[in-house]
DNA sequence: GGCTAATCGAGACGGTACGTCCTGTCTTTGC
DNA sequence: GCAAAGACAGGACGTACCGTCTCGATTAGCC
């Protein structure tokens, strides 16, 4: 516990990393900013939120490690939480570029219940849960970086889902009156259910029960 | 964002509160405990709560709040969480008894419906949302607390829909083969995912097609 | 240079130190002060004034070195100036205990050279130097502390030699229409002078002129 | 008070501005000086010292107020008080050029009443008082500064007096055995401790009794 | 009159200290 | 002996400046 100052509401979020030409007030120049410090206050943020946790984890932390001053995260990023999510992008657009869609074997029970295996084995990943579960969890409450986190991280995960269901309809596979991106909720929300809320233990069955119980949903019929 | 000390971990400390006489070191005497202070604490934790956000309750401003010394509220509960936790479940409690069972007509289907269409708008309630989100954020990060918000708030509700399914198999409108449990998540796990994820919105019509879609995929063959 | 913030305008000098039943907004309860802490902070502020000089000296510093939190020192003074001043005054209470008044021999002349030639002994002894000039200086800019280094630390030093001089005006020694006041500041204004503004070395024949030039000044015709 | 990091000893640094052909590293050309910038940083020097006090003005805050890069300040000058002195002397100069000596019409008690007089409403005069304070200050802390402005502010004027002593004793109105320089100090020392010390008010009167009692001291016998 | 080198405005950078806020502990006083 | 009150050591917050460094863009002074 013991959270200080939630910047909920001063809202300068999204300021002008991505559209720095439109700025009201005092925009840094960010054709002048160091690639040397962005890369390091990444590091140090995601090795500090692995290490201590993120309520533990402090800005002037990630500064110290980072060997950065402490305006040079204040001058570009609104919160502890963005900086968080930008570290996990860069990360994540490796991985997402190394695998870009799901696998199409034809079996599309075989190919969902091979994905929400991975997937599970990742939510259990000792260094990639912490700090995931730290983004979500600031999500749950700041719906400005909530917004952001489901748009840029989840989203682009669950398009592929919806492709590879639109596929299966177009093979005849499912029922093409399905709405594919329920019928993707349909898989993951309880698996997510399991992860966030820490319900009931997440297993590599349980992701196999939830394919077939949601493909008999979908199924033609 | 912007918590500043995460008390992950320090969670564990005493626990007395349920289990004052067996404390190793000097447990409070809860029989001498001010019931006007504890309601005064839970009043003051989610009105604040609901004010300000849970990143911006202090303690201190609870126990301001409240007309109470800070160390009422050390010596009583481990954490903020907690104290909110406590103050959600003593308001749950009065909500839960009034309505123990879900409806059953007989129409499954039905029934399941006005469920889901009523968590929908429990979910979206300004007043009941605020203290719900950010217990369950911290749940999200605090395992030790994360456990206690399933098994106190969470469980409770699951049963009612594990029992409502099982009379449904009972009149064989579903399949016996299928795991009450894991039927019930496929139900409200998406609607978790939206209302903690913000993914997209939560309406009466998706919960429709969730318990639509559900039912099909547990429907006796 | 690089003084940041002069905390003149703010005002809220002179607190409830001395006055703590009347404060309007936020008055600490002086009763329950920590002596110790009192203490340990006098000590320690002399102590780095005199190693590193006032403008290199911290409140951080001071807290640090003193074993306090900082806010244990904004809590109870307005300024570093402050906290100094009184640091001085504790000490120098004691001095001027052991010793409240003049010499007075008879021979005017004889123990005014004594007094001044100690004074520039004590001018230019490094221990007491480096933290007298820091609140000289500090006077010198801000009016309110000016005030208070003037009313408290030199003016019961100033009557010492007015009474000195009023007994010799009794004796016949000096002329009776001389202000006794504006005579005393002729002899110690050119020594300050001397020793605040650098202009030439203060020794002990400089005093011994200036002894010599104001009695003929105030002697009787 | 809180000044932040006194430069004291930094600022012997390398006083290029007047030797700038014998450097060791690397000085700047003085040749090509912006002498636009240095009058823009002169002027908003004094004026924000006027406005805000030593204290509270910045390297920065004259720099943005010249419209001038801080490196063209931190290149010609090694600290903000050297910088306030300078722009003193610049407008100083002006002043000292304009009247060079002291009055002489013989009557050395009227002459000195009306320079003294002149002092009194030079050192009250609100848009003179503030940098001058402040100027002062600094050289009672910082020993280098305070040479500084002993030699080339100060001096000069007590030189004028010095001579106009000399002339009297020329003229047989005072003690050929006196030591004018000293006989200058009696005169301007208790002036300035009023000033610097604030111990009672800066007065016409009172700047008349010391000429009255100081020549007192210095008559012929 | 073009070349070149240094100064210029600008401002990002690694830092330090600020003064505030809150933590969790401890102590005093009253009920 | 719990409670209200609040001082305490500690530590993070977000801000303000420090003095250094690095960018183009003038702008000399020398060819």
């Amino acid at each position: 516990m013991a959270e200080k100052a939630e910047n909920s509401g001063k809202a300068q979020k999204s300021r002008n990393v991505e559209r720095p030409e439109q700025s009201e007030a005092k925009a840094p120049d960010s054709s002048r900013r160091s690639e040397r410090s962005r890369r390091a206050i990444y590091d140090a943020a995601l090795a500090l939120v692995g290490e201590a946790g993120y309520g533990r984890t402090t800005i002037e932390g990630i500064a110290a490690r980072a060997g950065v001053g402490k305006q040079t995260i204040y001058r570009w990023w609104p919160s502890k939480a963005e900086v968080l999510l930008e570290a996990f992008l860069e990360r994540g657009d490796r991985a997402a570029a190394s695998d870009p869609a799901l696998p199409d074997t034809g079996d599309l029970e075989a190919d969902l219940k091979q994905v929400l295996r991975a997937t599970v084995d990742e939510l259990t990943d000792p260094g990639f849960e912490a700090p995931y579960r730290a983004l979500a969890a600031e999500g749950v409450i700041d719906p400005d970086l909530g917004a952001q986190f489901a748009r840029k991280l989840l989203e682009p995960g669950l398009q592929l889902y919806v492709h590879r269901l639109r596929a299966a309809q177009d093979a005849g596979q499912v029922d093409p009156d399905i709405d594919a991106r329920t019928a993707v909720e349909l898989l993951v929300g309880p698996l997510t259910h399991r992860w966030l809320l820490r319900t009931l233990p997440l297993t590599h069955a349980y992701a196999d029960s939830l394919v077939e119980y949601a493909l008999r949903g979908i199924a033609v019929r």
